[in-house]
DNA sequence: GTAAAATAAGGACAAATGTCCTCTTTTGTG
DNA sequence: CACAAAAGAGGACATTTGTCCTTATTTTAC
């Protein structure tokens, strides 16, 4: 499944199988709590994952839905070992490989083919943050919605319409209002 | 100047020095057009140059503000080579240190002191990217225009308020109103 | 299987935001 | 120095968006 996506050697496949953790987790469940360090890299093998972040009022809002087959982790609590801003829990039971930063850092020093992989992963990410930066700077919640329809089609129907509202920033009511307009056409 | 942030031998030094190409660029020149590819990583030694993107009523919005002693370039078009969806300006007469991707990929190789500098670049800006996306989806602009300030005090002063609007996501009018209101305390 | 919880639509209303306009001041250019 | 351009404040108004409700339906949990 990894594989796929990597040019690897057997040799290699064994090498980051052997200090794979490999964890079930329910509908829910939470994987990292604010304030707590993001200790692992996760690939999710199947099953549906979210980031999100509370605010001073307690509400949340949602920064990342991770598919299966991808990969996830809390980047900056995980690179300087901090207490993390972000939770990420379950929005279906799923699958997960994980690994530790150490083993992760040293399966990085040996294969190099996974570095560069890893690499490419990180530059992918940076740039589809930027995107939708512009994206939340520059369109209006409609724009934005269709946005995500055309983006992510098959997220649409796994998640509450709620955090699709999280995910964009904008209230519930506005999406049902855009949805409601849109009917009409 | 780069100097002070990595760790560099002289000889380091020299190498970085021997491929570098020093520009001097005026108040509004364009250092990247949409649709050119980005050629170069920029260091600025001084001055003050913006990224920004048009959409498609032709409006700016503002990315990224660099300061000196700070390094800029279109990541994306820079790493693989394709037309770039943004701009690049001057907002001051400024003077950089630009490298080509070709040279610089191959100081990366030599200088590995280099090379780390570089990739922890890579994060910060992953980082704050997030952050900011963060602030976008959850922050009213009132939030955001204090978190711009207490941020940003420096650039506040050195560049026009449409400008700050553009940047945070808002129109001029409601940063106006932001700040009379502020006044009234 | 049933009660409880979650979802989302919709109404009513208030608040926030944007657009368009004018006017004054500041800045830049020749 | 003089003229043009840019900046930004402010008014008037319309539109958008959010909050707080209620209600119907679906999903979840015991």
């Amino acid at each position: 499944m990894i594989e796929r996506s990597i040019p690897l050697s057997d040799e290699d496949i064994n090498l980051i199988s052997s200090v794979v953790i490999v964890k079930r987790v329910q509908k829910k469940e939470l994987l990292l709590r604010a304030g707590e360090v993001c200790r692992f890299k996760i690939f999710i093998n199947h099953g549906f994952l979210r980031t999100y972040r509370l605010d001073d009022d307690g509400n949340e809002h949602i920064l990342q839905f991770s598919n299966e087959q991808s990969w996830t982790t809390e980047g900056e609590s995980y690179a300087n070992i901090l207490p993390s801003a972000y939770y990420i829990d379950a929005l279906e039971d799923s699958e997960l490989l994980m690994w530790t930063k150490d083993s992760f850092d040293q399966l990085l020093d040996t294969i190099p083919a996974l570095r560069s992989f890893s690499e490419q992963l990180i530059f992918n990410n940076l740039h589809a943050s930027r995107n939708r930066l512009y994206k939340a700077i520059s369109s209006s919640p409609e724009e934005k919605y269709e946005d995500f329809v055309k983006t992510y089609r098959g997220i649409l129907q796994r998640v509450p319409l709620r955090m699709i509202a999280s995910y964009l920033g904008v209230s519930l009511k506005t999406l049902t209002r855009i949805r409601q307009a849109q009917l009409q056409k």
